[in-house]
DNA sequence: TGTACATCAGTGAACGCGCGTTCACTGATGTAC
DNA sequence: TGTACATCAGTGAACGCGCGTTCACTGATGTAC
């Protein structure tokens, strides 16, 4: 069994880059599955249908893949957190789908999930704040919340502080799903929506 | 560097069950690190100054050592919340308290934590829900909730509810700052208060 | 009091495995002249 | 039109490493007689 699942054909000239959109695509595709051992660079290319050493021609070792996989898959995260904020009409509305979003495409993907905020990520170089991946996630959602609370720019920081507590919890709803399956979950959307409820509500007594 | 870290006594007569917690503490030691790689057998018997082989006369495999550790570790958990909650005097400062005890054992031990909520831990057989580790530290927060609504017995769902709630904002509050470290997380204390306030209050509108 | 034996707490060499990475190579396709 | 050559998209064998696990063994300490 160690050999290639499929048999490959190889790119015609000019089309070299494809491979490397493969390789992303079967690694993402071996870490949806939620028990998936630690991505190795060999099992992508058995996926892939290729030898171990044609990942060298596009990534420069196993930490550059593991990063641009994860990176990549970020902006998978921003488009569906867009995609349903068009989708709703009010600003409150709008906060929960994104919300919803982000939970759906964890628990839609939990090994990607996990490798995404795995710790430590490999960084290829110390990225400023800007460029680390889930920024602009982060910022999608602040803006959203922002837009709920009105009042504009002297809004941000609560907006910020806001945001923050409803991503630490729609993290800990996604990983926590993730780590124990079995326990006694109420639905999804129950309990988002309560969250949010509480988390965005104004200052209690 | 594939010497032993420090020259082991061979146990009195009698005495064989003291090397089982060596390797237990040895292991969480290991773990204490945010960036220790992941947990091998080899690993730990060089950290207790001890052949590889010897893990075997206490424990069957890597993975029963793995889960007899990180099933240690809950116990902790669960004596820090116990006594930060009777430290304090009100049901709300009693949860409050417990939230704190919690991120703060978290953070504490980063590697650990994760080890803890690891997917999948490595379960020693299929366990009921009572003997899932981390069960017991999730009903003593249960408890206090419940105290703090009132209302007896009735209020045990409603206060599954919001320790639930509670419990994803503090897993998402202690992962995140583990795996993103470098993100201007604002003070632990101020964060969990806010967060817990709003998750403890009445429904809102 | 002496001695044979059992028990206990480990050890050390060896195994097969999959891993990341290096290196020299291949074979089809395009291009210059 | 033919042919030498460069380029491109990969391949295959080999490396050293650390891993989990098995196996037969050791050497000190207690116990039975």
């Amino acid at each position: 069994m160690t050999e290639q699942k499929t048999q490959r054909k190889r790119n015609p000239r000019g089309q070299g880059e494809r491979l490397r959109d493969d390789i992303i695509a079967s690694a993402s595709r071996l870490l949806a599955d939620p028990t998936s051992p630690p991505l190795t660079l060999r099992a992508v290319a058995r996926e892939v249908g290729v030898a171990a050493t044609s990942v060298y021609l596009h990534f420069d070792d196993i930490d550059s893949l593991v990063f641009t996989v994860a990176d990549s898959h970020f902006g998978e995260l921003v488009r569906m957190q867009e995609e349903a904020r068009d989708k709703a009409d009010t600003p409150y509305d709008q906060v929960l789908a994104m919300s919803m979003a982000y939970c759906e495409f964890g628990l839609a993907n939990p090994g990607l999930y996990q490798v995404m905020f795995a710790n430590p990520l490999p960084l290829p170089e110390p990225a400023t704040a800007d460029q680390m991946p889930g920024r602009a996630a982060f910022q999608a959602r602040r803006d959203a919340v922002a837009a709920y609370l009105g009042g504009g720019e002297s809004s941000i920081p609560e907006a910020f502080r806001i945001t923050l507590l409803i991503w630490q919890q729609l993290h800990g709803t996604v990983s926590l799903r993730i780590s124990r399956p079995q326990f006694p979950w109420p639905p999804l959307e129950a309990t988002v929506t309560d969250a949010v409820n509480r988390l965005l509500a104004v200052t209690p007594p």
